[in-house]
DNA sequence: CTGAAAGCGCTTACAG
DNA sequence: CTGAAAGCGCTTACAG
């Protein structure tokens, strides 16, 4: 395999020339450019991506972590929607993508003390946000580029983060419920120590007082283990709710599911509506009124933050909101 | 940052000695090695990932391409689960992963040639198998440890691969149908020029063939952008069918969505069967009768399978079958 | 605009 | 069991 020094030697230039033409470095002569690119081109030389980046003491790699179980488990679109979007900035900054391999939690906290330590990448894509994360510490800590895709619970300020304005959205989607007529609203399903579902409670609530309602805390159900009874539970109390709100379409369907077999009818008896549009809940039946919230955009974007912070480890920190859509199909109906 | 010498300093060793401990080298006396050790931890000294790779001439990576498109338009669960049986074999044999980012296929070539060139992964999966793909034909010139997950459909002897027994499986799927009296049978969706989609036509046939039945060439509707075409042709037949084979629940909750838009009941006028067992297709109306095909395991087995070949470059090609397996659901029912 | 030299932080025959 | 030395294949001040 051709190295540097046979490149050099074909070309008639020493390894620094050749160095600089590859990093296409803007004082060395067409000329010699052309020419040493020719000689690159019939040894078929690549450079070798270890060698230059201990030299240059950089990776060009971002490292992605994805939550213990979190995503994967859950066998939603957000993983491969986000990695999509990761993908596209990272090729487009010519960055490669190392992806987190481990299982438990303390194996991930490993992992990503090896892969800053040793210098594996450039800068971290953290794909969730959670209280009293040690990943997130230790990242903080280190002060290691890193962005998160949601809301970090403390150090807003101080660090990169990309997400969707939960609070207001979810304000709108009770806003559309109460529109409907309904006063007695669930929700159901998401851990609370995620911000994502704090942030969802709180656009919840801002809307209940904005329509002078008190909100009933047996209405919050954020036990994801177990639907069925949770659902249960629900529909045996005294006031119980006409409309539903429910983090993932998926978990939408369950829920369904479940109501169905209480002989208990959507959108008739009870209203459902959900986030993330999965690309099914066009197909189900009833047709799932839920909200768009673009996680291609949000992996982009997230990319697209980390590439700068590692270009630029001073500057202040980003967060933008990604835009997000309610799409407003058939499991909604008004009370009746 | 501690690097190799300090250590070395501090232990009161050479480098090779670190290095050595580093290793575990069984020639390093047990004294030694506790001394190195608590002063790597006092250090807090991991190791540089590039320096030692760019030494030892390997990268421990291993590089995941997914086709274009394919993977991850596609919003069905292959890629998460896939990605997690890589990340476990990964993990458990301290390989870390590189991802493809390209979009293109041209993009996606370039890549791959880069990630062999230049060194940045020791060996690749590929997460499918196709016709003519340049990918494949270049990780085989090149002589790259490589595994494909799927059947390549040429030079199988010589190439390491895993797969689910797709002919077999077809062929399962299509006796039981016949068992439910169904002689018209369309198989729906797939590209022609993916390998797994021509072993299940080719079971498909064998079952047919079996039951001294003969295949009308107007079932096979292999066009997946015009579903509701597909479909309105279909039933426009004079031999209309009367069961439905398609590759993925997803596209089969489409099928049904466009069927009952025609009046036509599933599965008391078509019967409908799938492959892959989404997470949602217990919860569906009609629950949906699919094949689990065992991702995970396909994604563990191709990452073994990759790491003994990476091992030992000469051995023989490895190939071997995931199981699958039939979850007769409500989708199904006899011909009346 | 180009080159010689030092260095990035490891590993690994070779020698003892 | 351990060390000195060469080398992995680049980059980058420094000098001219």
């Amino acid at each position: 395999m051709a190295t540097i020094i046979d490149v050099a030697k074909a070309a008639n230039v020493s390894p620094s020339t050749v160095s600089r033409v590859i990093a296409d470095h803007p004082r060395i002569s067409l000329k010699t450019k052309r020419k040493v690119r020719e000689v690159m081109k019939d040894l078929a030389y690549y450079p070798n991506i270890q060698a230059r980046n201990l030299a240059a003491k950089k990776t060009m790699m971002l490292g992605v972590v994805m939550g213990h179980s979190a995503m994967l488990a859950f066998q939603n679109p957000f993983f491969p929607e986000v990695i999509r979007g990761i993908s596209a900035t990272a090729h487009a900054r010519k960055y490669g993508l190392s992806l987190s391999t481990g299982g438990t939690e303390r194996e991930i906290l490993d992992e990503v003390r090896a892969m800053v330590q040793s210098k594996k990448v450039d800068g971290i894509i953290l794909l969730y946000a959670k209280d009293q994360d040690p990943i997130f510490e230790y990242l903080r800590a280190e002060n290691f580029p890193f962005v998160v895709v949601g809301t970090p619970p403390e150090h807003r300020l101080e660090t990169d983060y990309i997400d969707n304005n939960n609070v207001a959205l979810a304000e709108e989607l009770v806003d559309y419920l109460i529109a409907l007529g309904h006063e007695d609203i669930a929700f159901v399903g998401g851990d609370i120590h995620y911000g994502v579902t704090r942030d969802r409670v709180k656009g919840f609530e801002q809307s209940y007082a904005k329509h002078g309602l008190e909100v009933d805390a047996a209405y919050y159900q954020h036990n994801t283990d177990h639907v069925e009874e949770t659902l249960l539970k629900l529909m045996q109390l005294k006031n119980r709710p006409t409309a539903i709100l429910t983090q993932d379409d998926l978990m939408a369907y369950e829920i369904i599911t479940h109501l169905e077999r209480l002989a208990i009818r959507v959108p008739d008896d009870v209203s459902i509506i959900s986030i993330n549009n999965h690309a099914l809940s066009n197909y189900m039946r009833p047709a799932l009124t839920t909200v768009e919230i673009h996680i291609f955009e949000l992996g982009y974007k997230a990319a697209e933050f980390l590439c700068q912070r590692i270009e630029n480890p001073t500057k202040k920190a980003q967060h933008a909101f990604v835009e997000t859509k309610l799409i407003v199909r058939e499991s909604c109906a008004k009370r009746c």
